[in-house]
DNA sequence: TTGTAGATACTCT
DNA sequence: GAGTATCTACAAA
């Protein structure tokens, strides 16, 4: 099992090729991950939602290790993160992208728009909804149902970091290169700088 | 295949 | 009142 009471730089890698299952009432979607994003807290990381300290939206990112932060952003989307570092410290990985392994019929009936398998979690916020999970969620133990999280059967190959994508200001910039994927993997979003920081 | 613009509503200042 | 850890559609090549 993960140690989810390590700081998320150090979780992240150790997600990548792990699957994470979510069961409904519609049935079960099991995802793999391939993607994800390491933010801290409290001064440390510009990028992180908790960089000026607890708020109300933050507040499960400094609670227990291994439970789920979800919030809303750009007025309609979800992105989910796990939490890690003991209660009290905020860090969190962001899920961003992945492969759905199984429940492909459900993905796909809650994704319509998505044209082939690979783009049913290709992003933080259509992994999200490829998995059922909602805002309501926030603050959901991984590790008891309907949620499940394993790790890789087998510590995954070619783990590739780079700069984080479509986060504004200082967080996108070096030393902060906590984005995580497998390379290869055709489900791992292209990288894409915010349009700030493009300008710039 | 790559690049650009628009939509949307919640949170923080 | 302004900014946002994004996705989709459309246009051009």
């Amino acid at each position: 099992m993960i140690d989810f009471s390590a700081t998320a730089v150090e979780v992240a890698p150790l997600l990548l090729g792990g699957v994470i299952a979510h069961d409904s009432p519609e049935g079960r979607v099991t995802v793999r991950l391939t993607e994800v994003e390491a933010y801290l807290g409290d001064g440390l990381d510009p990028g992180s939602h908790a960089f000026r300290g607890r708020t109300r939206r933050n507040d499960s990112m400094y609670g227990e290790p291994g439970r789920l932060y979800t919030y809303f952003t750009y007025g309609m989307h979800v992105c989910a993160n796990v939490v890690c570092s003991p209660a009290g410290e905020a860090s969190a990985v962001l899920l961003r992208a992945g492969e759905v392994i199984e429940g492909l019929e459900l993905a796909r009936s809650r994704r319509p728009t998505s044209r082939s398998d690979v783009d049913l979690a290709r992003g933080p916020a259509l992994l999200v909804k490829a998995l059922g999970i909602a805002l309501s969620d926030d603050g959901a133990d991984l590790g008891t149902p309907p949620f499940s999280l394993a790790p890789a059967e087998q510590r995954a190959s070619g783990i590739a970091t780079s700069l984080r994508t479509g986060v504004s200001g200082d967080g996108g910039r070096p030393p902060f290169a906590w984005r995580f994927f497998l390379e290869g993997e055709p489900t791992v979003s292209p990288y894409k700088r915010h349009p700030k920081l493009a300008a710039g």
